[in-house]
RNA sequence: GGCGAAGUAGCUCAGUUGGUUAGAGCAACGGCUUCAUAAGCCGUGGGUCGCUGGUUCAAGUCCAGUCUUCGCUACCA
């Protein structure tokens, strides 16, 4: 009978996917990360939970619900269904996956809330903030450009100045200027309640700078980017309309749901412990608990410095370790969509086996927090070469030759191989607890290669041709299906698949890390079946190609079907839109001011220091030609843009850029970065030619 | 701009506290084998360890500088 309350116990974390969206391949390289870690932690018999929910609030699920005639709850619901069969699907095995539009949860973040209370870490304050008119929403500092109010530097940014290093409100700024729209932003007044973090400097200087609690990049980046100076306030509530929770001792005010998100780890672990009879307190307010946290490096902030910090206060227990990984490349690049890169779990299905991802991931995957790259070719080559030709080859070249016979009853001589497999077990384990996957894989395929090395100079398929050698082929079999086996307990964390199929052909469940210690012997061996297929590269390129041929009403047909149920009408998803919400409205005056004319392109260079501008000159016919400096950089090739025609916004007021002056606007539509969409008029229009 | 990180064979990477002719896997090439999902085994070729300088008996490994690449740059979810 276990003790909860002085038994170790490991609760791991993955990050809450948020609920607006389906999981992709880039999110599966934190759940595979912290599944593989899970069930290490399992196998070698330690009591660890893995602990996960759906991150449900916030704006722009309020937004997508509207958009989509439904309300917040059927949004979630039906989200959740669907990230919990993609995760189902690639072996993503939780002991508990909630919600954070839970009671449980409510009830967790009202104790925090009312600890900060107590702590006298929640101020009130009015807060005057720049307000974009056009754009119609509230400006981040980082939206806002003016000049110093400290030293004059021109176009800087609205929290601190890059010339003189002042800080500053962005209300002080001189001539503010909003970056959306270039309109001049007004000041507005609404009521924030705030949390004071810099009142847990000192502890979060301690917290993050010893103890190993970080990976030393994290900790270097925290002391260099935030701990040098004082921490700001975080506004944690946002008015009315929210979709989250109200503030109880704030009437019409809701709790910023970067503040309700962490806590879901708890009230998830909450609603855990009601289904398992077990107390709350053993987990979170536990000596004996190590916290674990996987996240992306994108959320760095909130979960070393803001998470700890409400931890602290309300007297719960710290996290052990944030473990930190990078984001995924696909052929070197930043996943895209119209590239087919960006690549739905759901898709993925589809076409591949969850075990290639899960194997190509954990060959790739260290403690750094580099980002990793999947590139086609390795993709196949070691997933066709490691797992077929090395590991399931073993079984599948020895395994029929002793169906009849089964395991020797004694362990034969083998040179050693099992023993010195067996010792490689404890670096094999320590690489798994640091995370470094990659190491553990290498170390296991070296130990396959001998495997293999074996079978050849055994040559068990001469000994067959002579009966006399029987009992000889048998103890050939014995050890190369042992060994075998040895590497499917090795690699159980991993290919949980291959551990099942393995202990299904010699009628041993693996379920314990100490399996790999001891040969298995006397046991009846099954009639060997096929346990992977090799992946062709042609099935991999199909994959990407459907993804990118995904026209959005066909993105939709691929959503899930309880999605498209509660909302048969949907056609677009409603992304865009709530990336970027519409402007206020505008009279037909204000809109005539704008003359968008048809432009030609007659040059495009690249600009050598600029990061994102691209050199343009355009043509409106006759004479008139402009010189524009365009953000595509990242998005077009300059000689690919030369002959084409563009809509240009031709009587925008001249700006002085760092490289040169800039006579007008490029129309284009697009997120920014490498989305970015030039438009294009029909065929028929001319260069001069004014839009209506 | 600031901060963080990386630059080692064609590709992906190992190289512990500085110590013999710098390693692995994949790819390439040559040979062997046929039990196995055209899998396996043996062997060969290929690197002035980004560049420059310094410390040292000794540097991929430490120090300084420099170049290149990538990421992050907070009230975004």
């Amino acid at each position: 009978m276990p003790d909860s309350k002085t038994d170790p116990k490991i609760l791991v974390t993955a990050a809450l996917p948020y609920a607006n969206g389906p999981i992709h391949i880039g999110h599966l390289v934190e759940y595979v990360q912290t599944d593989i870690w899970v069930r290490f932690q399992k196998l070698m018999g330690r009591r660890a939970i893995f602990i996960c929910a759906d991150d449900t609030h916030g704006t722009a699920i309020m937004i997508r619900a509207k958009n989509e005639g439904i309300s917040e709850a059927e949004l979630i619901a039906a989200m959740q269904q669907n990230h919990l069969r993609d995760f189902r699907g690639f072996d993503i095995e939780f002991d508990y996956y909630g919600s954070t539009n839970s009671s449980e949860n409510y009830e967790l973040c009202c104790q925090v809330w009312a600890a900060l209370r107590q702590s006298g870490l929640i101020v009130q304050r009015e807060v005057s903030q720049l307000f974009d008119p056009v754009a119609g929403t509230f400006l981040a500092d980082r939206f806002v450009k003016g000049t110093c109010p400290n030293c004059n530097a021109l176009d800087q940014y609205g929290d601190n100045c890059d010339k003189c290093n002042a800080t500053y409100s962005p209300t002080d700024l001189i001539n503010p200027r909003s970056t959306l729209s270039d309109g001049i932003p007004e000041v507005r007044s609404a009521m924030h309640l705030f949390v004071e973090l810099e009142k847990m400097h000192e502890f979060l200087n301690e917290w993050t700078q010893t103890g190993d609690h970080l990976q030393t990049e994290v900790a270097n980046y925290l002391k260099g980017h935030f701990l040098q100076k004082p921490l700001r306030d975080w506004d944690v509530s946002r008015p009315s309309p929210y979709f989250g929770f109200e503030i109880p001792d704030s009437p019409g005010n809701y709790w910023y749901v970067w503040f309700d998100a962490p806590i879901g780890y708890i009230g998830s672990t909450h609603a855990w412990c009601k289904q398992h009879g077990e107390e709350l307190s053993d987990w979170w307010k536990s000596e004996s608990t190590e916290v674990h946290h996987f996240i992306g490096k994108d959320i760095t902030y909130f979960h070393t410095l803001f998470w700890p910090g409400m931890l602290k206060a309300a007297g719960f227990t710290l996290p052990k370790q944030v473990h930190i990984h990078g984001f995924l490349t696909v052929g070197g690049e930043k996943m895209s969509k119209s590239k087919g890169t960006l690549v739905k779990a759901e898709t993925y299905l589809d076409h591949l086996d969850p075990s290639f991802l899960r194997y190509f991931y954990a060959s790739k995957l260290s403690a750094s927090i580099d980002d990793i790259d999947l590139d086609i070719n390795e993709f196949v080559a070691k997933v066709n070469s490691d797992l077929v030709g090395k590991l399931v080859n073993l079984a599948s070249r020895t395994a029929r030759f002793i169906e009849d016979v089964g395991l020797a009853p004694v362990y034969p001589h083998d040179g050693g191989l099992f023993k010195a497999a067996a010792a490689a077990g404890q670096s094999i384990a320590d690489a798994y607890q640091a995370n470094d996957y990659a190491r553990a894989m290498r170390i296991i395929m070296g130990l396959a290669d001998d495997a293999n090395g074996f079978v050849e100079n055994a040559a068990p398929w001469t000994l067959k041709k002579d009966p006399s050698q029987a009992s000889k082929l048998q103890d050939v079999c014995t050890i190369c299906l042992n060994l075998f086996r040895q590497l499917s307990v090795y690699l159980a964390p991993v290919l949980p698949r291959i551990a099942k199929q393995c202990g299904e052909l010699l009628n041993d469940p693996i379920v314990h890390w100490d399996q790999s210690q001891s040969p298995l012997l006397n046991n009846s061996v099954n009639k060997f079946q096929h346990m992977l297929q090799r992946v062709k590269i042609e099935d991999v390129q199909k994959m990407i190609e459907s993804g990118q041929e995904n026209t959005p009403a066909e993105e939709i047909a691929a959503t899930p079907v309880s999605l498209s149920d509660v909302a048969p009408t949907l056609i677009d998803s409603g992304d865009a839109l709530i990336a970027e919400p519409l402007a206020e409205t505008c009279s037909i005056e204000d809109f005539i001011k704008i003359d968008l004319r048809v432009a030609r392109v007659l040059a495009a260079e690249h600009v050598p220091e600029a990061k994102k501008l691209l050199k343009l000159t355009l043509s409106l016919g006759g004479e008139d030609k402009r010189t524009v400096f365009a953000g595509i950089k990242a998005a077009y090739e300059p000689e690919k843009l030369v002959g084409r025609l563009v809509l240009m916004v031709a009587n925008l007021a001249p700006r002085q850029m760092k490289f040169g002056l800039s006579e007008g606007m490029v129309a284009a539509a697009g997120a920014g970065g490498v989305e970015v969409y030039l438009l294009s008029p029909d065929s028929g229009a001319v260069p001069g030619h004014r839009v209506h």
